[in-house]
DNA sequence: GTTAATCCCGAGCGCATAAGTCGGATATTC
DNA sequence: GAATATCCGACTTATGCGCTCGGGATTAAC
């Protein structure tokens, strides 16, 4: 998984209709200049995010974007999984652009692999967006106790 | 993290070389064909790979290549780092190509990055050759509980 | 009903990168 | 010295990401 400026800019965006929830519509160029957006990239996301009814807008003076669903019901795999198109590191081990692969019984990787994606799998759409916003850990406590290794840095 | 080709042809060739340790070397043409990487290609990335010391080449007729360590002194980390960079799915909260971002402070999904970050290197750390090889659990046998999800498919 | 702020939509553009090609030099064996 | 390898640098080509732009439709405020 590798995440593309337009997935990063529509969950920034997402992350500030969630803390505006219940109030009044905001802008695109609000939600850019907020979150250093270029404006005109961010309209084409938004009118994304429209089609697949995360968001709605409200046209005219004073209109602008809302959240249209709560936030327990999107989770960032589907936002990178749209955007990305998938999650999986390779094809092979991918369920949305899996292709079979000649070498794949012999392949000595591709299992590794697949736990990679099985674990972002899982964190990803444990992730909704309210769980996010509250701080709260994501996935299963013994998952993250692997988190702080030896010099990893950052 | 998102496998380059090149990287997946390094880690065929390298797996090929680790299940033919101590024989005679073999020819790029050879691990070319098996592998079904192009050949041309393929030059490339074993010279890459040599300048690493991960394999040694025998030059002239009858030479080849050679694993030049162990295969518990590699690691798919190392590999996937050296070809592709880094591991991290974004540049934020990647130890290789860090950026400071200015929304750092406000993001709200970066935390979740991060421990996707580090689950994936964790694992890519734990997994030598010899140990893919074996067909062993490459890390803690926790995280892998997780694996088998509702309806994921592949 | 005019103005101003907004969303809506399609098109296009430039650059970086991945993926692969190629020509030919150099080394080694038989 | 022919055959088989590696070695090296340069080149190519396609794709896609990350934008930018022009202009039309919609609505609120005055």
């Amino acid at each position: 998984m590798n995440l593309s400026k337009k997935t990063d800019y529509a969950l920034r965006a997402l992350f500030t209709l969630v803390e505006h929830q219940g109030g009044a519509p905001i802008p695109i160029r609000e939600l850019a200049r907020r979150n250093e957006i270029p404006r005109r990239f961010l309209e084409q996301i938004m009118l994304q995010m429209r089609a697949k009814r995360w968001v709605k807008s409200v046209a005219g003076k004073r209109g602008g974007y809302l959240l249209a669903k709560r936030p327990e019901e999107i989770t960032m795999g589907e936002v990178v999984r749209f955007f990305d198109g998938y999650l999986a590191p390779i094809a092979c081990v991918s369920a949305r652009r899996y292709e079979r692969c000649s070498q794949e019984t012999v392949c000595r990787f591709r299992r590794v692999l697949l736990e990679a994606r099985n674990l972002i799998a899982r964190l990803m759409e444990e992730a909704t967006l309210a769980r996010v916003m509250r701080g709260a850990p994501v996935a299963p406590s013994e998952i993250f106790t692997l988190q702080g290794r030896d010099g990893d840095g950052i």
